[in-house]
RNA sequence: GGCCCAUUGGUCAAGCGGUUAAGACGCGGCCCUCUCAAGGCCGAAUCAUGGGUUCGAUUCCCGUAUGGGUCACCA
């Protein structure tokens, strides 16, 4: 009946609706199968809230022998930024976070439900316009930005529902004659939905988190499509994810409210409802209140802030995790070594409100993960680090590969593992004063602790140089140390000593310190036993004689 | 402001009408053949609030408060 109006807004459409419904037919995919997207707008910024849906939308596809894709939402002009695509595929690839479809950077893209970038998806957006205007459900609008100005003030005063709807859609109620007339006459337009709700019925959609959720039905005349010609997000989202054949949309709660907009859309389009997962906001501590976390003001709002700072992508993940669905911090205690896609993620498990943003609980996390890394593994992802954030550390780790190895794995094996590493920065603390390089040659101060007389000291590193013997065992060793400690007046052990202080100048520990300090610098380290093996004799040698 | 959503220790949270209200992080203490880290044990700390419904409410209903979201030719 609009067919004329339509032929003249949209004269290069000559596609149907049917065409694309063949074109992108349903998935073959078994049955529970989920199909879901990632879907950013090509800002190249990677919140970690996204990294959170990202990742929700991969786990749901795999678990589930599904298909996870990813679309680029670039309608907006002013969002994009050079190489943004490739910086959202290579931001999530760190997190082996990786599509079934969508663009491969440079490589184009793969999938048979594209293109996958909206810019590219002009003409099918205006074809399903097109058939919305032929059937009176849509219409173009003329109004500029001053009216529409006009109209909210006018709203405002009112202190009704602001918008563009009912008698206040000036446009709606043109006649078919005056819009082409107008058209003709070349006066710009966008097009817009000729809303059919209406404010006192309800409509009601479940949410998978939330559950049954209930709106006054949309009535608002929202624009689909902009004067550049491209879609708005409402109808995106509507088109796409019926043509991609989206089972599931994962997207922040912030678009609950939008949601009677797009029933209303998907009905008349004459498309079937996805399932919906409305995700929470990850929150942020402020000043005793919370808050959504900010990009601009939380450095670990972004998802390369945990790159930059060397913590590893699993423990990230494995934070996200416990977020998500907080069974899996039992499961991955009961399941250390065990890939992430043996846990099967519950949507209907994940919390409904925004969770506080915990780097200190994400620190423990982190620990607990490196402490299963073989020393090798922690060697390898260390310097890989180091070679792109600390290139001193990197050399020093690449000149004494071995001997960082074998530092690195101290304590590593057994069934007490050191959990002292949470993040490849704190590398360098863990490691410089065992090089020769850095100790002898930067500034540093020894700790010593209660033996502090210079005297002393030399008397104590003397008498054990005497007994030292590299091919002692562990106990051979201590036991040496005891003796060390009764032959210049300490305790053998710290029980006597602390039964009869009076008796002793000390005891063992204060020994083993004073070694400690002058080897290394430091009075905590690990295992004094295995720092010395490693150092050899020589070198213990050329350590103590600088005192 | 309208409309939605949320509310269990400091934090993440389990809980689905009857529980001594799990567990984890953090915090404090103790223990553990040298320090630190880890580990073990113990501890402090929670159902926002007022009404219902019920023999009984953390759990169900309504109001209030607080926090969050949303009301664009942005997504």
């Amino acid at each position: 009946m609009s067919k004329e109006l339509a032929e003249l807004v949209f004269p290069n459409i000559d596609k149907t609706p049917e065409y694309y419904e063949e074109l992108y037919p349903k998935r073959n995919l078994p049955e529970g199968a989920m199909v879901t997207r990632f879907a950013p707008s090509p800002t190249g910024f990677i919140h970690v809230g996204s990294l959170f849906g990202a990742n929700l939308d991969r786990r749901l596809a795999t678990q589930t022998n599904g298909v996870c894709y990813l679309r680029i939402e670039d309608t907006d002009g002013k969002r994009e930024v050079d190489d943004g695509i490739n910086l959202v595929i290579n931001g999530l690839k760190v997190f082996e976070i990786e599509f079934d479809e969508g663009p491969k950077g440079t490589e184009g893209s793969n999938g048979n439900y594209g293109p996958y970038i909206q810019s590219q998806r002009k003409d099918i957006y205006q074809c399903y316009a097109k058939s919305l205007i032929e059937k009176g459900l849509a219409y173009p609008c003329f109004c500029t930005a001053e009216e529409l100005d006009v109209i909210r003030e006018r709203q405002e005063k009112l202190k009704i529902v602001p918008g563009y709807y009912g008698d206040f859609a000036a446009c709606r109620k043109m006649s078919e004659s005056q819009m082409i007339e107008r058209i003709k006459k070349g006066d710009p337009y966008i097009i817009r939905l000729k809303s059919q709700g209406s404010m006192s019925r309800k409509i009601r959609f479940k949410d998978m988190i939330r559950g049954i959720i209930e709106f006054p039905e949309n009535v608002q005349d929202i624009v689909i499509i902009k004067s550049d010609g491209l879609p708005t997000y409402h109808f995106a989202h509507a088109v796409d994810d019926h043509l991609m054949r989206t089972t599931h949309v994962i997207r922040g709660e912030e678009w609950i409210s939008s949601v009677p907009l797009h029933v209303e859309l998907f009905k008349a389009l004459g498309f079937d409802m996805p399932e919906y997962i409305h995700t929470p906001t990850i929150m942020k501590e402020e000043d005793g209140s919370k808050r959504k976390i900010s990009k601009r003001k939380d450095p670990e709002a972004s998802a390369s802030y945990y790159k930059d700072n060397g913590i590893p992508k699993e423990a990230v993940i494995d934070y996200l995790m416990n977020i998500l669905n907080s069974n899996f911090e039992m499961w991955r205690k009961q399941n250390p070594h065990a890939d992430l896609a043996e846990f099967k993620v519950d949507p209907h498990k994940i919390s409904s409100s925004g969770a506080l943003f915990d780097l200190v609980k994400l620190n423990d996390v982190a620990k607990n993960t490196i402490s299963f890394f073989t020393a090798d593994k922690v060697y390898s992802e260390g310097l890989e680090w180091a070679e792109e954030y600390d290139k001193d550390l990197a050399e020093l780790m690449k000149t004494h590969a071995e001997f960082t190895k074998n530092i690195l794995n101290i304590e590593r094996t057994g069934t007490k593992v050191r959990k002292d590493i949470a993040k490849w920065s704190e590398l360098r603390d863990n490691l410089e004063y065992l090089y020769d390089e850095v100790f002898f040659e930067k500034e540093h101060e020894d700790e010593w602790q209660s033996v502090t007389d210079k005297a002393e000291i030399k008397a104590i590193l003397d008498e054990y140089m005497k007994v030292y013997d590299a091919a002692d065992d562990k106990d051979t060793w201590f036991g040496k140390m005891k003796d060390v400690a009764e032959k210049l007046g300490y305790a053998r052990e710290v029980k006597e000593y602390k039964q009869n202080p009076e008796n002793y100048k000390g005891h063992v520990g204060d020994i083993s310190t004073v070694i400690r300090v002058a080897l290394t610098g430091r009075k905590n380290t690990p295992d004094l036993y295995e720092i010395l093996k490693n150092l050899g004799t020589e070198r213990i040698q050329k350590r103590f004689a600088r005192i």
